[in-house]
This record gives structure tokens, sequence and C-alpha cells, in this order.
DNA sequence: TTAAAATCTTACCATACATCAATGCAAATC
DNA sequence: GATTTGCATTGATGTATGGTAAGATTTTAA
């Protein structure tokens, strides 16, 4: 595969631990490179997540059906938030309960989360990565908690905005709206206040 | 300090990763334990939080002070969650959004987070811990993020019940209303439907 | 280019839950 | 034992958000 792709992982790998060239090396082996149009589901919902992705390009959303209706559970691209997985169907093996769904065409790099997992035997620095991975997608699942405990819709919105002001006009809104835990119209109506 | 306090934590880790005799010596020589009393605040807002705990015996409880009121994140006992701590403080060394608080006399392990994350670095298998540990806080989140977006009041005190049924009559029940996300005259409601 | 589908907005009404206030009860304190 | 304090319950009322439906607009597809 191409290493300019690759690059943008392990650049981003390199924020948080010191990737070595054999790390890089291992990592190499194991990835593969996916285009995704717009609409294509990557996850299906009863399906275990056997992959862990990292967003090239384009914009992916996780979410799931509930009652018939779709709830967001996060986006991913690749400023923020660039891991594309089911991640608790990946981490306890079990049906993923969550779709995962390209929104905005692009390309993913893909490992199998065996691979992924196997590298931790390898190197300590990997696995000192997932560590930290987990960690961080925890503080991030708490902030959300919080969020959703505490706040106003139109708080919640008002912060989306802050967290993600480049989603705003890329994408229907929605997939916003049951992110932030309202319905379609009960976002218009909190637009129209601000 | 006492070999049969420490067993406990031992064992609670023993259920993931296998200890070696070395790592669990290596524990040992850090660990001290604290006794609580009833109402005692173990992390007060503001302060950063500095030391990972483990419930030997009584029940914890972290919360946060929004508008003067006090809303509960989780609670910690023997059987069930038993590691205490602010943990988006200890992970993100910022003082703490969250107070931890004993609400059922007892004691707890503790050990500074600087001597935790130094065994990641002599040993593997507890750097694997850690990351397992992070990993499943993180599905338990999202665990209650689902519930958050997803259920009613009523639906988010039956899951309580089956998830924490030992702590209905050990606590008082404000703390659970504030808990799952409603107010104390709510939950009253709620148990008099059922 | 036109038709069809998806999206966004607005209006009206329904409902879950919050807020405020009063009361009873039980536990802690003197 | 008396008194205070905290907790649980109940009722009356308020408010934010949901549900339904219709129309306007944009995007997609034929």
């Amino acid at each position: 595969m191409e290493d300019s792709n690759s690059d943008l992982l392990f650049d981003f790998i390199a924020k948080t631990v010191d990737l070595s060239l054999s790390d890089k090396q291992s990592l190499l082996e194991k990835l593969t490179i996916e285009p995704y149009d717009k609409h294509t589901i990557i996850i299906p919902q009863g399906q275990v997540c056997k992959n862990l992705r990292f967003v090239v390009s384009g914009i992916y959303r996780v979410y799931r059906i509930e009652n018939g209706k779709e709830i967001t559970s996060y986006f991913n691209y690749e400023s923020r938030n660039p891991f594309v997985a089911s991640f608790v169907s990946l981490l306890t093996e079990t049906p993923s309960q969550e779709v995962v769904e390209c929104i905005v065409p692009g390309k993913l790099l893909s490992i199998k989360y065996t691979d992924w997992t196997s590298l931790y035997d390898i190197s300590p620095t990997l696995n000192t990565y997932g560590r930290r991975m987990a960690e961080l997608n925890y503080v991030l699942a708490m902030e959300r908690i919080e969020s959703l405990q505490y706040k106003s819709a139109t708080d919640r919105y008002t912060s989306f905005m802050k967290l993600y002001p480049a989603l705003l006009n890329l994408i229907p809104h929605h997939y916003i709206a049951s992110y932030i835990g309202v319905t379609p119209e009960s976002l218009s109506r909190i637009r129209k206040q601000s």
C-alpha cells in the first residue's frame, strides 16, 4: 500500500507515543486501504466488528436503530475522532448494535483487530498506545454523559457547534439532531432561536 | 500492609490477566490501606486526583455539583465497579470536576497513580491490564450514554435496579435519582407506579 | 429537464419530567 | 424524650421536548 496514506496514521499515533521504525513496519504490513462511497454500510447491525479503521478522507457515522429510528452515536472524520469502528462490538466481540456508514465518500485504512492486538505483544509502545486510546475514548464518553445528563438541548447544540463546526454544512441536520439527542423538528426550533 | 486486603485486589485483577508473583510483589510495595467514615470527602472538587483506589469494603459515590445540585456520576462498591477515582482527573491530570465521597463506611486500598503507571513500564501484564480496564470503562460508559440517550426515566430506573439491586436499601434514593438523571420527586412517582 | 425523494421548517397539540410547596416520617442530635 | 434535620412522598402547575402533519426547499435520480 501507499506510504502517503499510512503516514497519516503514523503521525496521528506519534502525537501520543514515539513509534519506532519497526513499529511502523509491523503496522504497515497489516494495513489495507479501502475506498467507500456515500451510504455504504461498513458494519451492519448484528455483525461482529472485526476491523479497526482510520480515516484518510471522508466522513463516517456510527448509529443505532431504536424503534425504527436512527440515533447517531458519533461521527468520524480526519481532523477529529479518526478511528472508525463499533468499539463496543470490537472490544467485546459481540454482534454490533451499531451501524457504521460512510456519509461523505473517502478512504479508510483498515487493519484486522486480531492483527492490531497481536502487535501489542511484540510492541510495548503500541500496547501503551492501545491503553491511551481507550483512556481517551473513556474521557470523551464521560464528557458526553455529562452533557446528556446535565445540559439542555440548546446547550448541547452550541457545544456541538464548537466541537464539530466543520460538519454543520457537510452533513444532514437530522444526523446532528439524533447525535445531540433531539428530534429534527426540535433542532430546527433551536437553530431558529439562535 | 495486610495481605488479606490486597488479595481482594489481586483476585480482581486476576479475572482479567495472569498476575505473576513479582507483579503482586511490586504492587504490594506501593499499596496502602485507608479507612473512611461516612460523608468523608476523598477527592474534593477542584483538586487533581492523584491516587487510584480499590474498594475493600464500604460504598462510595462520585458526583458533580451543577447549579448547586449534586448529580451522581456513579457508585463504587466491592462486588461491582470497585475502582474508586475521578478517572477523568486522574487520566488528564486536570482539577477534578467530580467529588468522591464515602457514603457507607469502609476501607480502600490506595496507590499513587504515578506508582501505578510506573508498573506499566516494568510489567507488560499490568500494562495490558491498564488497557483492559480503560476499555471496560469505555464500554460501560457507552452503555450509560445509550441509556441516557434512548431510554425513559422509568426504563433507566428498572435497569438500575437490575444492575445495582444491593444499593437500593443501602443508600438514599435521591442519590439514585440523580444517577438516573431525574429529580427525587420524579423517582418517587416512578417507584409508586411499579 | 423533469420527476421523485430526501430534507428542512413551521404549526398545533400531547406528554414526560421539572419546579415549587406542603406534609409526614425517620434518623440523628441534644 | 424532645427537637432538629434530612429524606420520601404527594399535589398543583410549568416547561421543554416529542409526535403528527403539512408545506417549502433542496438533492438525487430518471
